[in-house]
DNA sequence: CGGAAAATTGATAGGCGTCAAAACTCGTGG
DNA sequence: CCACGAGTTTTGACGCCTATCAATTTTCCG
């Protein structure tokens, strides 16, 4: 499972650009971000809403974005968590089809879209990037689908859990002792679970040795095999 | 929720484009097309596969294609289905992410993956609107998201049979004769439900006669709004 | 310290998956 | 034209997982 929808560094791979080895376009779209101004918000503050019209992309430098979206009966479906260093609200039409919301002090740093248009129009590497960015998206997007829908609970928190190790493996940090940084009712949202749900199998993990729950929102991982098997569903379910 | 995860032109909003009028991004990729060999394949065919490379894009001429992923535990989730005028294979990296089998007997166009590459180096246009496409592809993909996770069995199969007439609609068809053209398993992998679950659902639409089942593959909406009402969420479950 | 928000724990119920069998569809060949 | 058989769909019985409702405990700030 991933957990941020938008462009994270590690995952870019421009495929179809063959040539042209030189300064590529994520260096371009740096640089574009880099002559920003930057924006703090506090936990709970919307970096913008579903339908408002597109007018900037966004940046996260520090903290932690969600985005979401609202069913009509209420119900919410996160779709992904910005870290700092993704990128937030790209591959929308003319509005923004998810809400963005700081879930804890976030600094942002914010690119006019009309800027990245015009640089778009000229600069085709930077455009490529943008498009492996969108495709980065929408796989993510397709695996969460995979998740939520044919996976227990009890295999989705694990996949979920496996997913931030990963992460912070990749960032060099420690991957055993992860800070959630949001809430279980975030956590519930964006595996399709209820808050209850997310708790029990917490529980659950914790007595059967898989993790150990310092506070509510730090973690530490204590057998990452056991919880990546878990996650790829070769152990049953009454576990 | 929407059907198919591709271009299909009514859906095309290319809002980043805010000049040039003139001959747009669409008319070119239909040249494009216009000038590659059709392949015929049979039911059940495959198109790709997961993990192929990315050899070629395809657009549907005539028939009818699903893509989908496989789960490791063996189960499938139907990301979508390609109705003629849709393309397929668009949006991945190196490879293909999703597998591609006709579900009825298909023509296609196969339009090799370096010529269009070639092709978005050198027109701005047709690159924005292959960046809508994949812009599409992921608003379907979070919409379909939203539909399996936070919606009864009831919902989700009164909402799909919803978007075929409304596609119907929009393509100057019948909108109350639906002819599926797929299998129960194919829109159970679509819904995230079983066979049996779709199949009680239809029965009950029957009974409580918002449809009429003439063949298993041909649906008659008879109460089309009530069916949308139960689609949005807005009747009780046990109706 | 005090109060609100978040998390945990428990009890219960119901929707949907699973297993199983019967009915139906449709293409093939006699 | 009818019969046959494989594949698909329908129907039924049952049980489990998870949502729901409810109460308590813990956490977090002012």
């Amino acid at each position: 499972m991933l957990i941020s929808g938008y462009s994270e560094s590690s995952s870019f791979n421009p495929s179809y650009r063959q040539s042209e080895p030189g300064p590529n376009g994520q260096d371009r779209l740096s640089a574009l971000f880099s002559g920003t101004p930057s924006r703090r918000i506090q936990t709970k503050d919307h970096v913008f809403c579903e339908g408002d019209m597109l007018r900037h992309v966004y940046r996260v430098e520090a903290g932690l974005i969600c985005t979401y979206r609202m069913m009509p009966d209420g119900r919410r479906q996160v779709m992904g968590f910005a870290f700092p260093g993704d990128i937030v609200g790209l591959g929308t039409g003319s509005d923004h089809n998810t809400s963005a919301q700081a879930i804890r002090p976030t600094r942002l740093r914010c690119l006019p879209f009309a800027v990245l248009c015009e640089a778009m129009r000229n600069d085709a590497e930077l455009t490529a990037t943008l498009y492996e960015a969108l495709a980065e998206e929408l796989r993510n997007a397709r695996e969460l689908l995979l998740s939520v829908c044919h996976r227990s609970a009890a295999e989705r928190v694990a996949a979920f859990l496996s997913a931030l190790a990963q992460r912070n493996e990749r960032r060099g940090l420690d991957s055993s002792n992860i800070d959630l940084g949001m809430t279980r009712t975030d956590i519930a949202d964006f595996l399709g679970l209820t808050i209850e749900t997310v708790s029990r199998t917490f529980t659950k993990f914790r007595i059967t040795g898989l993790i150990d729950i310092a506070q509510c929102t730090a973690i530490r991982i204590v057998d990452r095999s056991g919880l990546e098997r878990l996650a790829a569903g070769n152990i049953s379910r009454n576990d």
